[in-house]
DNA sequence: TCTTAATTAAGAATTTTTCTCAAGTCAAGA
DNA sequence: TCTTGACTTGAGAAAAATTCTTAATTAAGA
């Protein structure tokens, strides 16, 4: 464990924001002014292969990455694009469902929403 | 509508693949071969906005592109890549537990799927 | 038919991520 | 202590996907 990856790993645990790549490294920077992109890039890459912290990609073209590596679904709010953490209970009976559905079996599935934060729905019912 | 949009929504509806842009073009190519990349995006692009096709993110860096624009999930075989349709009931009560899990209005919500296509599924028993 | 607003092809540019490579670090063994 | 080898780094180049720019063409409506 290089000093690096100590202190991007400890940064991203820290966040609960769910950062891209180059928030992480503008972050990391701040402890290692010398530190490049690519070794941002790396050790999340190898972070996430160890299964010590979570890659996702589900919203948009940009990965996102989450210290947080318990099953949990996100909702992006579409007024300002925050990200939230959504516990809620696994669907029962999905895998079933999915094979008499199409013959594939299910090794995972990802639940994930759009929506509006609180502050945005209260933003919308003032507005009208 | 021009003769490029016409011929774009023609092969992606005709198409149960989910291609991505440069999939399409290809194909739409033998129809025009002068049509450029630039205008399978354009078009793409302008037919989700309206609606027409959708727009799936759901898998990687790049998009994916469906003319069937019916509500349902996608599953990708780990082994191959191939992408399915998958037909499912709508969860019930979810947008009442995502707003008691995180105070969030649910306005949409993905749920998609990984797994192993039956062909892979019965490589993998022989191997075994 | 004429006008104009939209659209095109081609390639440049942007954005995000990965790769390459010479140099640096460090632990184990000679 | 010195050498070796495995691993990692920073810097920048490269790759991959998508969007933008421009002058020319086309569609649609008066
Ligand atoms: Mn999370
Ligand atoms: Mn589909
Ligand atoms: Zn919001
Ligand atoms: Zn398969």
């Amino acid at each position: 464990m290089t000093h690096q990856r100590e202190v991007i790993l400890e940064e991203l645990k820290r966040l609960r924001t769910h950062p891209t790549a180059d928030e992480l490294y503008e972050i990391v920077k701040k402890r290692l002014p010398r530190i490049s992109l690519a070794t941002v890039y790396r050790n999340l890459e190898q972070l996430s292969a160890a299964g010590i912290i979570q890659k996702l990609d589900f919203v948009g073209r940009q990965m996102r990455y989450d210290g947080d590596i318990s099953k949990h679904s996100h909702i992006r709010c579409v007024e300002c694009g925050s990200v939230a953490d959504v516990r809620i209970n696994p669907i029962q009976g999905i895998d079933q469902a999915v094979i008499d559905a199409c013959g594939y079996k299910v090794l995972d599935y990802h639940l994930d929403f759009l929506g509006l934060c609180p502050i945005c729905l209260l933003k919308k019912h003032r507005d009208n």
